[in-house]
DNA sequence: TGACTGTGGGTTTTT
DNA sequence: CCCACAGTCA
């Protein structure tokens, strides 16, 4: 027996030694699920399977790559050839080889969420509905949902289901949208995210020369991580590659229904119960020890998680002692909370000799990430976001992408819309309308029918010039390196020379980030490392870098260095640190208002509270503010009732939700069924904002009674200093720290008699 | 016909 | 707060 076997409790080595049928690991989080994953690749291995017939589907491309490494530590460079990816890269990679089957140039495009919006809503526009009811989101995730569950255009205008919910919600066209979008796409050489998995079902569905046996052939062993996040597709196309008549059915799933955080996404849990069902002979193993949190920690988590009704049964326990009580920061403000964080950072690094690396806050919306960054900045603490908007998805990083979109394919629509009037060429939205139509009537894509379009000889000669730029970077492309014609495109179109011309502040970030894309495309080019994990690329093409790039996500970015991590609890899924500060506790937050409608909702709010307090080894701090800015205006919410979900014996003494109340603030309308008891017990600090009414700062007075709509009802205790400078001392006794010095110039204080 | 400016509306999580 | 659009000016 190999050494690696020895590091494995009984459950895992078992579920690593097993590596012939249908296996299915129910993993609880720390419990080293992808120590098994990792070693039973190594185990395959080493049982004489060649590497690359072994497929492994994870959830990002970081994980992926982690795993290889530690592959590669048992089995050597040998490692590398396995074929271990995300869904949507592994996937990508077969369709460009297949492309051409099924009527894809092999160049075809990726469109990420913002081309695909963009082009639906230019299909409303053209259909003449109107943009309120046919709102672009609801739109997308509609269409989005519908290839997740493979039902084409043309099937889902059969589905007397799906029709009659689009008329009730007022949108009965959104069939003709959906199909007039796949036909869009498909004109443009396009491929968005869901395709990537549509388009590839359908190959392997409609077998031309019998690709189907040959990706059969290929991968006799098949791993999929984050097995509960996985959506009715994606099952389907594992089911293609594993399930079939004479299949030695080498599947191993590993998930944690407890961990199932994408239903928005389509993820559905329904993909474990079914797994049991399609594969008969199944062998299933729980991993139950938590080896990563301590036992507070782990107590919370099942406390937490046991709210939720569907779930598997299963007893998460940990060895690692008691350790530190659960901490609740209850703030006035997002930026108090932001404050407040950031000094108890300062005090984890000196009183327990934590290093940034150890420290993670993550919060439920990447918007709320500014605050926390502000402070950080401030105290000179090194941070990293993870998350938001990317680097790749900035305006002016797309746009010189846009133009190596076009040299890659020139169909590419999106990428046409987005330059051809980039720097300003004289070529305006009814040009580019007219161009648009003619594609319609002629069905072909913009590109071609710029050569028919009939418009004033002044306009046909931008037109013209236009295109002989994009064609001599075609040209050009065939013959040079990704960074050569990236650096010639940029400055041939003029992009370098416009945000040249922009001397602000802004203009010159953009032109920095500009800059720093090429000397991506650069490091790209010239890097002649073989990186432990990473494919060979030797093609240092620029369609082989827009490749590359097209199915980046920030997880991926590396995280080298020392520094707190900030990112969405999404995000932090798979990971681990020793501190964890879960912040922005409040209803209407986390859980989301988006996901409080439905029962539903409110269990996966609960699951992602789940990971996000699993994350933690050792310390694990929440944090709620009574009042933050949400899109430019203020809002006051309770606490999240997911606070209450934990047991007082594993949270700090003194915890409570709870403050003595005054008699004036009007508790909020509880908008939630059912919670009167909540309603009773939290949510004291909330004001009506409508009625709030502050009274000029001159009447304010030592004695009087005021309303403040953060920190809510106080006493004024003191007045001093004049005119402009008068600052009041105001005991607010709802809150932490009660005593307040406001400056009356600024602040808003409504008298109570 | 294109460029610019003001208004109004929506508002989560990710490949 | 940020983006998209409509309306206006050149």
């Amino acid at each position: 027996m190999q050494d690696y076997l020895n590091e494995l409790n009984d459950v895992q080595r078992d579920a690593v030694t097993t590596i012939n049928g249908p296996v299915l690991v129910v993993a609880g989080p720390g419990s080293g699920k992808t120590r098994v994953l990792t070693y039973r690749i190594a185990n395959i291995i080493e049982s004489g399977v060649p590497p690359w017939e072994i497929l492994a589907l994870t959830f990002t491309n970081k994980s992926a790559k982690e795993m290889k490494e530690r592959i590669a530590k048992v089995v050597g460079s040998r490692a590398n050839n396995v074929w271990a990816g995300t869904f949507h890269s592994i996937f990508a990679r077969i369709l460009r080889v297949e492309a051409e089957k099924i009527g894809y140039p092999s160049s075809f495009t990726i469109y990420d969420s913002q081309d695909s919006k963009s082009v639906i809503s230019s299909i409303i526009k053209e259909l003449n509905l109107s943009r309120d009811r046919y709102n672009v989101n609801a739109i997308a995730s509609r269409i989005s949902s519908a290839k997740s569950s493979l039902i084409p255009p043309k099937l889902y205008g059969q589905m007397k289901e799906l029709i009659s919910q689009d008329s009730m919600n007022k949108r009965p066209r959104v069939h003709e949208v959906y199909t007039k979008y796949m036909a869009r796409c498909k004109r443009a050489g396009a491929m968005d995210f869901d395709d990537l998995l549509f388009q590839l079902y359908y190959l392997l569905h409609k077998n031309p020369d019998n690709v189907l046996d040959k990706y059969r052939n290929k991968f006799k062993y098949l791993l999929v991580d984050e097995f509960q996040d996985t959506n009715y597709l994606q099952y389907a196309i594992i089911k293609k590659l594993c399930k079939y008549e004479g299949s030695s059915h080498n599947i191993c799933v590993v998930g944690d229904d407890a961990q199932s955080i994408y239903a928005f996404r389509g993820a559905t849990v329904d993909n474990i119960l079914d797994f049991e069902k399609d594969y008969k002979g199944l062998k299933t193993f729980k991993l139950e020890q938590n080896y990563r949190s301590t036992t507070h920690i782990v107590q919370a988590a099942n406390s937490v998680i046991g709210h939720n009704k569907k779930q598997i049964k299963k007893k998460i326990w940990s060895h690692k002692g008691d350790g530190t009580k659960i901490r609740v920061i209850k703030a006035v403000s997002d930026s108090e909370e932001g404050k407040r964080i950031a000094d108890s950072i300062i005090e984890q690094k000196t009183r327990r000799h934590l290093s940034n690396s150890d420290i993670a806050v993550l919060y439920r919306t990447n918007a709320q990430s500014r605050i926390f960054e502000e402070y950080l900045r401030r105290y000179n603490i090194p941070y990293k976001v993870f998350g938001g908007t990317s680097f790749y998805q900035r305006k002016e990083v797309k746009d010189l992408i846009g133009y190596l979109r076009l040299a890659v394919n020139p169909q590419d629509e999106e990428a046409l819309k987005r330059v051809i009037n980039y720097p300003k060429r004289g070529i305006g939205n009814t040009t580019l309308e007219k161009i648009s139509t003619k594609a319609g009537e002629n069905e072909v894509n913009m590109w071609e029918a710029m050569d028919y379009v009939e418009l004033p000889a002044g306009t046909m000669k931008k037109l013209k010039g236009f295109k002989a730029m994009i064609g001599a970077f075609i040209q050009r492309a065939k013959t040079v390196d990704a960074y050569d014609l990236a650096a010639y495109a940029a400055r041939q179109s003029g992009l370098i020379a416009t945000l040249k011309a922009d001397t602000s502040v802004e203009g010159l970030s953009r032109l920095e980030n500009v800059t720093s894309l090429l000397d991506g495309i650069k490091e790209f080019v010239e890097n002649d490392e073989v990186e432990e994990g990473q494919e060979l690329t030797t093609d240092k093409s620029l369609a082989s870098y827009i490749q590359n790039i097209a199915l980046h996500t920030n997880q991926d970015e590396d995280d080298e260095g020392n520094h707190i991590t900030l990112m969405s609890t999404h995000s932090a899924k798979g990971l681990e640190f020793k501190s964890v500060f879960v912040v922005g506790l409040e209803e209407n937050l986390f859980p989301s208002f988006m996901a409080m409608k439905t029962p539903q909702g409110i269990e996966e709010e609960r699951r992602l509270f789940y990971v996000a307090i699993t994350r933690a080894e050792e310390i694990l701090t929440l944090s709620f503010a009574n009042s933050r800015y949400r899109h430019g205006k203020h809002s006051n919410n309770s606490p999240s009732r997911f606070l209450n979900e934990i047991p007082l014996d594993n949270m700090e003494s003194g915890f409570s939700l709870s403050k003595p109340t005054g008699t004036a603030v009007r508790p909020q309308r509880s908008g939630v069924a059912g919670n009167f008891k909540q309603a009773r017990t939290q949510a004291k600090l909330s004001i009506n904002v409508a009625d709030f009414k502050p009274s000029p700062s001159s009447a304010i007075q030592e004695g009087q009674k005021v309303l403040h709509l953060k920190f809510g009802e106080g006493v004024v205790e003191q007045v001093d200093g004049r005119n402009d400078k008068k600052v009041a001392t105001i005991n607010f006794p709802q809150i932490d720290n009660p005593k307040r010095r406001l400056m009356l110039k600024f602040a808003k204080l409504q008298i109570m008699e």
